[in-house]
RNA sequence: GGGAGUUUAGCUCAGUUGGUUUAGAGCAUCUGCCUUACAAGCAGAGGGUCGGCGGUUCGACCCCGUCAACUCCCACCA
């Protein structure tokens, strides 16, 4: 068969993706083995998947395939969230584009094209799991928004809502002006900004009702706000009781500028002497720390900004404007009558919503929460009692737990249509019960009124938060909530492991905990593993306005998937953010290549093997490369037990393309037209069969692929489970280390006196240890292309001269040398030598070291300088043939 | 304002309870090679007073203190 000249992916990939699947290799179902179980954390299907996506799952693909090759039942379940807020935005754009405004529509016809969208993007979505080659069990497949799903959610609102952790209340929420919605605090992003801060001087009348002049005899009071938008909405005006410039306004009372209403002076300490003023206009509609204030000094709240961002019927003036345009005119306004004193450059952060990108407005209104203090004592416990282990290492123990000592209720109720509608109905009077279906409430309104009608009862319009959903992902994927106990969430319950980004720990994370320790009394998962974010090699974030984000499929067509799982997973060190630079995929592509050309070298030798007479021939590598394959099996092995899914990666690349084509077949590899022994053959294949298992779970494509290439096969490498690690042999590795360096030092030597690779040279090796290089010899001679080798009791003139720990080598050849550059050698190792030497005596020579260092310690210290003389007097030696 | 983390070669990072040769890898760089698997390659090489200062110790990249720079999270004083 021909081989082509590079690896081609494309066909590759489809043709085992697809064998795969036919194989059912990647569903499961529960049998006597141990469940190995991973939920997807479900991407949005707002769009396609971005390169933190690709990464995430490559990571989990690593995790589940190794975890299937290693004696478990893997499943891997598959699915996406319906994501609320930012699919019906995005739902809501597209059919502005199409002309259609979403307030002419009915909630159902809004939803049909929801779900239109919903299909499309997942399918998206989807494909591009399937690209990248991850092994998911399709059939699993769940989305959040699933008939079952929603029940699950509808359920579980239902049961807390009869446990009193769910309530109703008027709040001071986070409002997004766009989507017309609440958000929760953590969907809040918090920017710095240049602002400004404008005083205001409001009119002072004292008890009497006669006007006061400021200490400042301006007349009035001046206030510094950054909003004067939000004067309309003033109720009073506070300043610190312990404030002497203000003692006098016990009593006293302020005008409103422009609108000219009458307001009180209150006292309280939450007012700051040294800031602004030292005077705060009050605001409880627009600020939360004014609506607290308002509370304790029972104010009255006037609300001047819609729903939609526009001024309002209370503000009296500028109704109907949005309100930053309505800010510039209110600012001129104020200027012109003489109330604005003064203007201040000033650095605020502002809240924006996360989903629409619009500044948040603090606004009171009827929403529903969670109580979290109950739900957040266990899910607290599991991880700081380490049942649920963070990698890597602690570094977000100190968050998970700051926040979860000190969370606050949660606000669940979205202004949405795309969503788990809210299951609390309610009569013509606003009365209200909490029931799964009309049906149900009207049994409860019956209860009291025998007379009640099913038409006078309407749903709450609104829908719950997508994390509301999510949080019960890793049992209701395997209907935990709708059927408890079934054996299927037996089996699979709790997962094994949890891949995610480490900026959904509060939102997706924690809540997870929550839901897992209250419905299956148990830990969703066993680690929790915390990617990094990926940016791009400049260090920013990916996003679409900077147009720094590759597409998934666009790197799959240049690379390969296996080049983009090496490259993200090679640059990705566990925890940190990530540089993603396309370079990392070349090398992917380049690794990929590599085996492609090992595997045409080893074809070469199918019609041409032979066996040998002699049969400690070459044995030498054969042995070495079974016991380093073995040493770095463990070495992957304890790798990942640790996560360190990177370090395994570039372990398993250097043993390939260093040990084994660098080194291994280069020593095994026959000269031109000669035959190869045949049990050096069969080994080889085995031990190219074991490295593509190794590098398996991490590129799953080519390894298949050249596994079949190489002998007719039995199993599929995708199942092969991996045999026991062997111990290995010490001698034969250090031996191997050895040969290594002798070689090196020989093509050194011969590089610095421009020897061609073509010419050959004479060996001589002076040594007192014959015997570590009489199985190598052959294979010496030949990797540095020398004719014969000999051994010598002494110098050779007019050669090379070259040391190894205590051996000298001599390389003679026809050319003529350059003794010059040989002994600025020899002397710059002679001074390294000496120098460390000295500092090697030092430490013997100290009474405190000897007495105190470990007796193993002592005599590495011992051997370091017996070597470093050794290795002196050799190099001595050596000058002196040459001068 | 509170907390956490990072700082090692040009870049990205390892360095596992302080002692395995005066620190390792990949990429990048330089030199020499179109050697019948591979130029997307082969063979070599150079490059770091481990952020600064101080301390503990016989011995510090590693432990302690301090300063500096950067990053992230939380809080949100008008």
């Amino acid at each position: 068969m021909e081989l082509t000249k590079n690896f081609e992916p494309s066909a590759v990939e489809s043709k085992w993706y697809k064998h795969w699947l036919n194989q059912r290799y990647f569903n499961s179902k529960p049998d006597g083995r141990p469940a190995f179980t991973v939920v997807i954390p479900p991407p949005n299907v707002t769009g396609v998947l971005h390169m933190g996506h690709t990464l995430n799952e490559t990571v989990q693909d690593i995790l589940v395939r190794k975890a299937r090759m290693s004696g478990f039942n893997a499943c891997w379940v598959p699915g996406s969230d319906h994501a609320s807020i930012a699919t019906e935005a995005k739902v809501v754009a597209m059919l502005k584009e199409k002309g259609i405004d979403k307030n002419n529509l009915t909630r159902e016809e809004f939803l049909k094209y929801a779900f239109e969208w919903k299909d499309k993007y997942g399918g998206i979505i989807y494909n591009q799991i399937e690209r990248l080659g991850c092994s998911v069990d399709w059939d699993r497949t769940t989305f959040t928004m699933d008939d079952h799903y929603y029940k699950a959610v509808i359920k579980v609102f239902i049961d807390l809502y009869n446990k009193g952790l769910i309530y109703r209340g008027a709040r001071m929420i986070n409002w997004d002006s766009a989507a017309k919605t609440a958000l929760s605090d953590e969907e809040v992003e918090y920017k710095d900004l240049n602002g400004k801060l404008y005083y205001l001087n409001y009119k002072l009348v004292d008890a009497n009702g006669i006007e006061i002049s400021s200490p400042s005899g301006v007349g009035g009071i001046s206030i510094a706000t950054q909003r004067p938008e939000t004067i309309m909405g003033d109720t009073a005006i506070c300043v610190n009781p312990n404030d002497e410039r203000y003692a006098h306004l016990k009593g006293a009372n302020a005008f409103v500028p422009l609108i000219n209403r009458r307001i009180p002076i209150i006292f309280d300490e939450y007012v700051d002497l040294e800031f602004g003023t030292g005077a705060l206009k009050v605001t409880p509609a627009h600020d939360i720390n004014d609506y607290n204030l308002g509370l304790k000094h029972n104010l009255e709240v006037v609300n001047t900004i819609n729903e939609d961002g526009t001024m309002s019927e209370a503000a009296q003036i500028y109704i109907g404007e949005d309100r930053f345009v309505a800010r510039k005119k209110i600012i001129k306004e104020l200027e012109e009558k003489g109330f604005l004193t003064k203007e201040e450059e000033y650095t605020t952060r502002l809240g924006y919503s996360q989903r629409t990108g619009v500044v948040v407005e603090p606004r009171i209104s009827t929403q529903w929460f969670v109580k979290m203090k109950e739900m957040a004592e266990p899910a607290l416990k599991a991880v700081v009692d380490g049942d649920i282990k963070i990698h890597p290492g602690d570094k977000f123990l100190a968050t998970y737990k700051y926040w979860l000592e000190n969370v606050k209720d949660w606000c669940i109720s979205r202004q949405l249509w795309w969503g788990q509608q809210i299951p609390a109905w309610y009569d013509a009077d606003g009365k209200m019960v909490v029931a799964e279906t009309k049906e149900e409430a009207l049994e409860q309104f019956k209860i009291q009124n025998s007379k009640f009608k099913i038409e006078d009862i309407t749903q709450d319009a609104d829908v719950l938060d997508t994390w509301f959903s999510s949080w019960l992902w890793p049992t209701q994927v395997f209907k935990g909530i709708t059927d408890p106990g079934n054996e299927e969430v037996k089996y699979y319950y709790p997962g094994s492991v949890l891949v995610t980004g480490q900026d959904i720990i509060f939102f997706w994370v924690a809540r997870m905990v929550m839901a897992g320790m209250e419905y299956e009394k148990q830990i969703p998962f066993k680690d929790v593993y915390f990617t990094g974010m990926v940016r791009d090699k400049l260090g920013r974030k990916m996003s679409k306005s900077l147009g720094n984000s590759p597409d998934l499929l666009d790197l799959i067509d240049k690379y390969g998937a296996d080049a983009v799982r090496f490259g993200i997973m090679v640059s990705s060190p566990a925890g940190n953010d990530l540089m993603f630079d396309e370079n990392s995929l070349e090398q992917g592509r380049n690794f990929n290549n590599k085996i492609w050309n090992a595997l045409k070298l080893i074809k070469m030798w199918e019609g041409r093997q032979a066996d040998s007479q002699d049969p400690t021939i070459n044995s030498f590598p054969l042995d070495w490369f079974q016991n380093r394959l073995e040493q770095v099996r463990a070495e992957v092995d304890g790798l990942m037990k640790q996560f360190r899914l990177s370090e395994a990666l570039k372990t398993i690349y250097s043993l390939i393309w260093d040990d084994f084509c660098s080194w291994y077949l280069e020593w095994v590899k026959p000269g031109f037209e000669q035959t190869i022994d045949s049990k050096v053959y069969q080994q080889t294949i085995s031990y190219f069969e074991s490295l593509m298992q190794l590098l398996h779970p991490f590129m799953p494509f080519v390894t298949e692929e050249i596994y079949h290439l190489l002998k007719e096969q039995k199993v599929d490498l995708c199942i092969k489970q991996f045999a026991e690690v062997k111990e290995t042999n010490k001698a034969i590795l250090s031996q191997g280390e050895l040969l290594k360096q002798v070689i090196t030092t020989i093509r050194d030597g011969r590089n610095k006196n421009q020897i061609k690779p073509k010419e050959t040279i004479q060996l001589y090796i002076e040594t007192d240890t014959k015997e570590s290089y009489s199985s190598i010899e052959n294979i010496l001679c030949k990797q540095v292309n020398a004719d014969n080798l000999s051994y010598t009791g002494e110098a050779i003139l007019n050669t090379i001269v070259l040391a190894v720990e205590k051996d000298k080598f001599y390389l003679k050849t026809d050319k003529e040398l350059d003794t010059a550059t040989l002994k600025d050698d020899l002397l710059k190792d002679l001074a390294h030598q000496k120098g460390f030497l000295i500092l090697v005596e030092k430490k013997l020579g100290n009474e405190k070291f000897v007495q105190n260092a470990k007796p193993e310690v002592l005599a590495i210290e011992q051997k370091k300088k017996a070597d470093a003389e050794a290795r002196i007097k050799t190099i001595e030696e050596s000058l002196s043939t040459i001068s």
